[in-house]
Order: structure tokens, then sequence, then C-alpha cells
DNA sequence: GTTCTGACA
DNA sequence: TGTCAGGA
């Protein structure tokens, strides 16, 4: 069941793109001129194809057409929030992946903190979250990667 | 049937 | 941005 949730396979064309995001395909033709948003040609075809990323993206550049932006102002907010998106993710993923024990608690390997420290969040099964700086390669040592 | 580029009564 | 032409 795993493949109906990889994204990858979602692809659209732009008849698709433009009934699922309310944007006309002459819009999306001309955003894609701009730069605003990309297409990737699909092996010989000439027809454009879209990665579910751009549907998203296009949806957000929409939401915020709607909202009184400009074009070119809504496609910065949009980028500006796919940015952020992408940090969080980057975050979460990171905070997910690395687990490690100290004092017997549970702890979350946040990350470097600068150079030569890295943020280590303790979560104890009950109570308050407590946060502590150690150095990058006892972090390295205690903390275990997951299985994907 | 759908998409493509270019052009504008 | 819409819409139509003329091809692919």
């Amino acid at each position: 069941m795993r493949h109906v949730f990889d994204v990858h396979r979602l692809v659209f064309r732009i008849g698709e793109l433009a009934s699922m995001t309310q944007v006309s395909a002459r819009q999306l033709r001309y955003w894609e001129k701009k730069q605003l948003i990309k297409s990737r040609e699909r092996e010989g075809e000439q027809a454009r194809v879209y990665t579910f990323g751009t549907f998203v993206q296009v949806s957000m550049i929409k939401y915020y057409l709607d909202n009184g932006y400009t074009l070119t102002a809504a496609a910065a907010k949009a980028q500006e929030r796919d940015s952020r998106a992408k940090l969080l993710r980057r975050f979460i993923f990171k905070g997910l992946r690395g687990f490690a024990e100290m004092d017997g608690q549970v702890a979350i390997n946040m990350g470097a903190f600068d150079d030569q420290q890295t943020l280590m969040a303790l979560v104890p099964e009950e109570g308050t979250v407590t946060y502590r700086l150690v150095p990058n390669a006892e972090a390295r040592r205690l903390t275990q990667d997951l299985p994907d």
C-alpha cells in the first residue's frame, strides 16, 4: 500500500492542474514563462507535466492572488511560505530521526546549536521538557537513527 | 480529445 | 487574461 502515498507518482497535465486549482491553463503557461513555477517535460512529449509540489505551489499563489496580492507578490509570499515549510519539515525530520537516551530519559537531538554543541531536548514521561547542550561528538554517539 | 505557440476585432 | 487559429 505504500505506493498509494508516493507523491512522486502524482503528476498532472495542464488541464488537470487547471481544474484542480481554478487557475487557467493560460495563466499556468504565463506564470511559467515568468519563472514563477516550473513544469517538467515528459520524454518524447511536448505536453507539460506538473509535480505534486507544483500543485501546492500553484494553490498557494492562487490563494494569495484571491486575497488581493499582485501576481509577483503572491508568488513571493508562496515562496516564502514554502521555504519556512521546508525548514519546519527538516526540523521535524531530524527531530524524529534523532532519538537518544540521557539520564534514563528520552532525548531528542534538535541539531547543531553552534560549531561545537548540539541542543538536546530531554522529554520525561511526565512534566516539563528540559534542554541541554552537549558536545557534538557526544550527541552523535548518543543519538541513534531510526529506520526509515 | 488535449495541448502548444503566437497573436489580438 | 481570455480566446481563437492552425498544427501536432
